[in-house]
DNA sequence: ATGCCTGTGGCGCACAGA
């Protein structure tokens, strides 16, 4: 099973890339984020004309998630929004089952600068998850997405350079931490200890160009289902503006796993 | 080179993103 993970920033913008993403890794999953749409402008039609199904969780203009299956797959059991999540009103949080693995779309939230209401209310929607993801940890699952945290100094091109320090902080990290410990392997850094894995990189100042980047979207794989990961893989293609004629890029890659 | 920000709502520009 091939699952990707994408923050599309606008699934409407993004839509034409995002089925020349279909086509070119044929993938049986994938988990968007930041859809940025109204419920009924969600692109059900293209995506379905590129052989997918979707369910999203679309909140207007901020945030939004969904996951695409391949039509001859189905999206079982769908649930949206995380129980307990600090936020509710913010679509973040959407699951469903494909092929007896539970699979989840995330997108945590920013946090913007460290000490404010919404930095708290970041560590308090890691708090939430991480009792989901306990609740999920004993079964085949996969927690993928935006998770806005760069779990250690390599997924960061430079610690001094960051932001105000949000996405490195201990407080950040812990949490993370915590949501491994209740079952996951980080799909990527198991695969490659040694390599940034970067995801993100700035639209300014040419930040992709120069390597400046982070590794914040992340696939978490449980346990049970870990033996089968076999590959992990940043579709680098995706960030560049040339990839795919008459689109332009997300600021973030897609983040590709596939288990055997 | 992969190149200097982009998206939404709404029609100017505020706000969010990481």
């Amino acid at each position: 099973m091939r699952i990707v993970s994408y923050n599309v920033n606008s699934v409407t913008t993004r839509a034409t890339r995002l089925v020349a993403l279909l086509e070119d890794l044929r993938p049986d999953v994938v988990c968007i984020q930041e859809t940025k749409v109204a419920p009924a402008a969600f692109p059900h039609l293209e995506i379905q004309a590129a052989g997918y199904v979707a369910a999203d969780l679309s909140g207007g203009r901020w945030a939004g998630v969904a996951i695409l299956a391949r039509s001859d797959l189905r999206l079982e059991d769908v649930t949206v929004g995380l129980p307990g999540q600090p936020d509710p009103e913010e679509a973040r949080w959407i699951e469903a089952t494909v092929d007896g693995v539970r699979v989840v779309s995330v997108y945590v939230p920013n946090g913007r600068e460290v000490g404010t209401d919404t930095f708290a209310s970041k560590l308090v929607f890691f708090d939430v998850m991480r009792a989901r993801a306990a609740a999920l940890a004993d079964r085949p699952a996969v927690i993928t997405g935006d998770m806005n945290v760069c779990p250690t100094d390599l997924d960061v091109w430079s610690v001094a350079d960051i932001h105000g320090a949000t996405h490195v902080t201990p407080d950040e990290r812990s949490r993370f931490q915590a949501i491994l410990a209740e079952g996951y392997v980080d799909a990527f850094r198991h695969l490659y200890p040694l390599e940034p894995g970067f995801t993100w990189w700035d639209y300014r100042a040419g930040n992709f160009h120069k390597g400046f980047g982070l590794r914040i979207d992340l696939a978490l794989v449980s346990l049970p289902l870990a033996p089968r990961l076999s590959g992990a893989r940043v579709e680098r293609a995706y960030r560049k503006p040339t990839t795919v004629p008459g689109t332009k890029s997300s600021d973030h890659a897609p983040l590709t796993i596939d288990l055997g």
